[in-house]
DNA sequence: TAGATTGTTAATCGATTAACAATC
DNA sequence: TAGATTGTTAATCGATTAACAATC
């Protein structure tokens, strides 16, 4: 809420650094551009995208360059979208030619932070926490878990995946040790709350929540919610109007 | 794409049966407003919430009326958003009153098809699909996971918190079997797609997907995708603008 | 009847898309 | 210069919100 610019206006630049208020929708597709342009600097042409002159040419990454239409067309949205999204980081491209695929890459892991690592700590080891604990390949994108967090005593001093387990209650002093950027909530709907509590007074503002339920935070915290009973209810209602559909007809 | 309504307008009420347009954004908070319902049943004016005459009256849950202001302020939502989102259902509420929790509730899960069960299979019994498969609490919300599918002929047989683990060969006879209705990919990113093409074989329209990227499908099939990463991304963003926003001040 | 609250219309807001001038 | 593609404006679309007539 507070600081909020007005509606349809880019936020001033200031100093030249790209701390605009960009949409969260926009958001979201600057991270999938960056995806996709991750697998078309490794392999150059990969599904159907003739990029000119490359059939011989070699993994000349160097200049490769790529137009609105091909990027749109691999991350599956409309150009005019990708262009004006691109355009909240400012000018990229150069008219008449495309993006430079490298240049783009960068400008868009600086956009979204993406050349930094976020230390993340996961709260509830359970069959998802230990799961989280698990996944290699967070690590890679700059997420690395650092920290597993839990109130049983049972599993507390234990190690899950590599990882020690610390008991909730030095979570503060555990988070700092582990320069904790990110905190993960994997614990039953009953504690997360408590969790999400004890996380911010560790010093944490960004909060993945896989709890069912919301949580109440104070402003500056940043929560965002993965609710799979939330997504299979939506497959649900799918399917249940695709059956209502076929009995009526 | 196909069967769209005119833009604004409610399909037509066919049959009497709630066949209508519903906003994708209207169905999640449908079931957001269904989760809230239930815990209303449960404790009587559960934080806050005074609800007239109950304070000594009792469970007297047949009679139990609710106002959209106030399961509004339960969902943490605006309540004219509240009271648009059941008119796509009818009417439903008495003017003057509020809303009967229990037809309330009935017309909800009536709507969602929450009164149904929709059995699931999990392909991909990796740290994921085992967290999934020993996760209770989706079966009593009608999503019983009833099948496991792996590649891997060391997993294949064995069982994994109680669930057969079944060769993804043999999908489209197990899933059949199994009356599955729902298919959940939990594999690498590399074999995503194949799975997917694979479910669909098996007569699943209904995917949701865990793997990183986008999937292609027929018409008619219904993803909704679970990106982990995006999600951490999406935290890590708004962390760097805090840390630039911190240090340009 | 007077008070209260729904269901719905109309106004607002924001996001998507089409179109095109700028420009390589 | 002619062709191509960006960056941006204006038009469209859909979703949210405010306001109020209907009505219990």
């Amino acid at each position: 809420m507070a600081g909020t610019a007005a509606p349809g206006g880019l936020g001033p630049a200031v100093d030249g650094a790209a701390v605009r208020t960009i949409p969260e929708a926009t958001v979201a597709r600057l991270t999938a551009y960056l995806q996709v342009l991750g697998h078309v600097g490794r392999i150059t042409a990969p599904a159907g995208a003739a990029t000119a002159g490359s059939v011989l040419a070699g993994p000349d990454r160097a200049d490769e360059i790529i137009s609105s239409e091909e990027l749109a067309a691999l991350a599956g949205v409309n150009s005019a979208k990708l262009r004006k999204d691109l355009s909240y980081l400012g000018t990229h491209g150069t008219r008449g030619v495309g993006y430079d695929v490298a240049t783009l890459t960068d400008a868009l892991r600086r956009a979204l932070g993406a050349h930094d690592v976020y230390p993340v700590a996961v709260a509830g080891v359970g069959h998802l926490g230990s799961a989280l604990a698990g996944y290699r390949g967070f690590a890679g994108r700059g997420f690395p878990i650092r920290l597993l967090l839990d109130c049983d005593p049972a599993k507390i001093g234990t190690a899950v995946a590599g990882l020690p387990v610390v008991d909730i209650r030095e979570a503060a002093s555990a988070c700092r040790d582990a320069d904790v950027a990110i905190g993960v909530i994997a614990t039953p709907e009953a504690v997360a709350q408590q969790v999400a509590d004890v996380l911010i007074a560790a010093g944490i503002r960004s909060i993945l929540n896989f709890a069912p339920g919301s949580l109440t935070v104070p402003e500056g915290v940043e929560v965002r919610r993965v609710d799979l009973a939330l997504e299979l209810q939506l497959l649900a209602f799918h399917e249940s109007r695709r059956e209502r559909t076929r009995v009526s007809t």
